[in-house]
Formats: structure tokens, C-alpha cells, sequence
DNA sequence: CTAAGCGCCTGCATGC
DNA sequence: TGCATGCAGGCGCTTA
């Protein structure tokens, strides 16, 4: 399932094998789910022909910039960006050299076609909440998200108060912060906000150094796993001793999402 | 406006 | 062994 690491993992790697390549052609092998707000002849006339130019990632969205126009996509569950093809091939992009592959089983993944000028505009884009490694991402924003009486785990999961945290990164951050999941976030004091909005990153920055997380089925484009699942402290270990403790780790289920923390360490 | 719940989809683990 | 069941997950949509 890729989160913030595992998409920026993505994008290093494309800079590095198709960036500035020229699009020979294009395939769409399911247009019922993948295309948001084109048809494929659309995306087709708008791309083809075009220099892949820029690379850029906005919390879990790629953003493939073909000059004029922009390929805007999530790879939600399943979705993988592969060099060589698997067994669920949904797109083929035929660039000069190399032939990118978006293998999707859960045909959850979704793309837009946008104007570049227009990218921010984009509905999804648009709505998308603070992006840890930038500036604007500071402690007074980060509480000012945190103004609500929802726990704060499902408020970490949120992407327009906070962008590019999934299920296990959320877990992990809170782990690291000692704070429990199901404590309202307005309920956190000055000192915990602060925790928190400092393990975020240490969390994320920790899993890209090993490549991402490949406790699913996730990929590299060019087919290697991450590494980050053996470094997890809670996450999918029920039952198993907490790293700082040694008390068991706890599940729960909020919003229909398993929740794992230590109830000896996190309060 | 906010927040909660559902549906989408299929591989895989589990149970009988 | 084979089949049925249900879980996993992000996010858009609908509803309150």
C-alpha cells in the first residue's frame, strides 16, 4: 500500500529511468476505473509525442508533467509502477527506451489528465492538507490541524489535514510520539502536538532510507522491496512484546482500520 | 461546514 | 484437497 515513502521511492526511481524521455505511445487496458475525468483517445492526443518534464509528488499523488498537460496518479492499494510487466497490467507507457507498467489487481488506482497551469486546481490536489518536508509544514500548522475532537489517529489519516500518512506510518508516528490512537486530538497538550509533528517525519524519513515498506505487494519500478517492515515497532505485531516496554502490542479497529499500539507506553 | 459509513476490488489467509 | 468466507486498505461519495 503506498504511502508518502513508498511514492517518493517511485519518483526517485523514474527521475532516474524516464525523466526528459520522449512518450512513444500509450495503452489503457481499464478505462472503467483508472480514468477519473478523460476518455483514452483523450489522454492519448494530450500525451503522445510529448517529453516527460518534470517528476513531482504531492502527498500520495504522482504528478507526470508532460509539458502543457499533467498525468495526475494515485496507486491506492495494489497500484505499482513497474519497468517490466506483472500480471495486472492496466496502463502501458511507451516512452523512448523504456516502457513504463501500471500493474493495479485492485483496479483501485485512479488518474487525471489536467492543464500543468491548472494542476493545483485539480480536486483531489487541491484539497490535499499539509506535506510534511516543506515549509509550511510547522508546529502551529500542525496544530491548527489538529483542532478537532476526532481521535487523532483517524485525524493522521485524514489527507486534507495531513498529507501522504497511511495506515502504517500513522501507527508508527504514534508509537514513536507515545501517544494512543484513540485519544481526541484536541486533547493533546503543547508537548505532545510537538512529539507527533516530530516523529511524523523521523518515521517517514526513516522508511524512504529503506526503500519503503513491502509488508503488501509493493515494488520499486524496477522490482526490488522495501525493507522498512522489519524496522516496524507496532504495526501487524499483535501480541508481540513492544520494543520499548515489553508489553504486548494491542489492536484495535477505528473506522473500519486495524490500529496497533502498545497500552503500557502510548496514553 | 464536519464527520461517519459504505462501496469499490481481488489476493490471500483461514476454517470447515 | 477444495471451496466458502471474510479481511485488508484509501478515498470518493452519500448521508446526517
Amino acid at each position: 500500500m503506498p504511502e508518502l515513502p513508498e511514492v517518493e521511492t517511485i519518483r526517485r526511481a523514474l527521475v532516474q529511468e524516464v525523466l526528459h524521455r520522449r512518450l512513444r505511445a500509450l495503452e489503457v487496458r481499464e478505462r472503467v476505473h483508472l480514468l477519473q475525468n478523460c476518455t483514452a483517445p483523450q489522454l492519448e492526443k494530450a500525451l503522445v509525442g510529448k517529453r516527460l518534464t518534470a517528476l513531482d509528488r504531492r502527498g500520495k499523488f504522482l504528478v507526470l508533467e508532460f509539458g502543457p498537460w499533467a498525468m495526475v496518479l494515485h496507486l491506492r492499494m495494489s497500484g505499482r509502477l513497474l519497468l517490466h510487466p506483472a500480471g495486472h497490467t492496466r496502463l502501458v507507457l511507451d516512452f523512448e527506451g523504456r516502457t513504463l507498467y501500471l500493474d493495479d489487481a485492485r483496479r483501485f488506482a485512479a488518474l487525471y489528465l489536467v492543464p500543468t497551469a491548472k494542476l493545483w486546481e485539480l480536486d483531489p490536489l487541491r484539497r490535499l492538507g499539509l506535506e510534511p518536508f516543506t515549509p509550511s509544514y510547522t508546529l502551529e500548522a500542525f496544530r491548527e490541524r489538529l483542532r478537532s475532537r476526532r481521535e487523532v489517529k483517524r485525524l493522521l489519516l485524514d489527507q486534507t489535514k495531513l498529507a501522504g500518512l497511511g495506515n502504517i506510518y500513522a501507527c508508527e508516528a504514534l508509537f514513536e510520539a507515545c501517544i494512543h490512537p484513540e485519544r481526541p486530538a484536541s486533547s493533546l497538550t503543547q508537548q505532545e502536538a510537538k512529539r507527533l509533528f516530530e516523529a511524523i517525519p523521523r518515521v517517514l524519513e526513516r522508511a524512504l532510507a529503506a526503500g519503503g515498506t513491502s509488508f503488501d505487494k509493493y515494488r520499486t519500478p524496477r522490482g526490488e522491496p522495501g525493507r522498512f517492515q522489519e524496522e516496524f515497532s507496532v504495526y501487524g505485531r499483535e501480541g508481540e512484546p513492544c520494543p520499548r516496554c515489553g508489553a504486548p502490542i494491542a489492536r484495535i479497529v477505528q473506522g473500519g482500520r486495524s490500529s496497533f499500539y502498545c497500552p503500557e507506553c502510548q496514553r
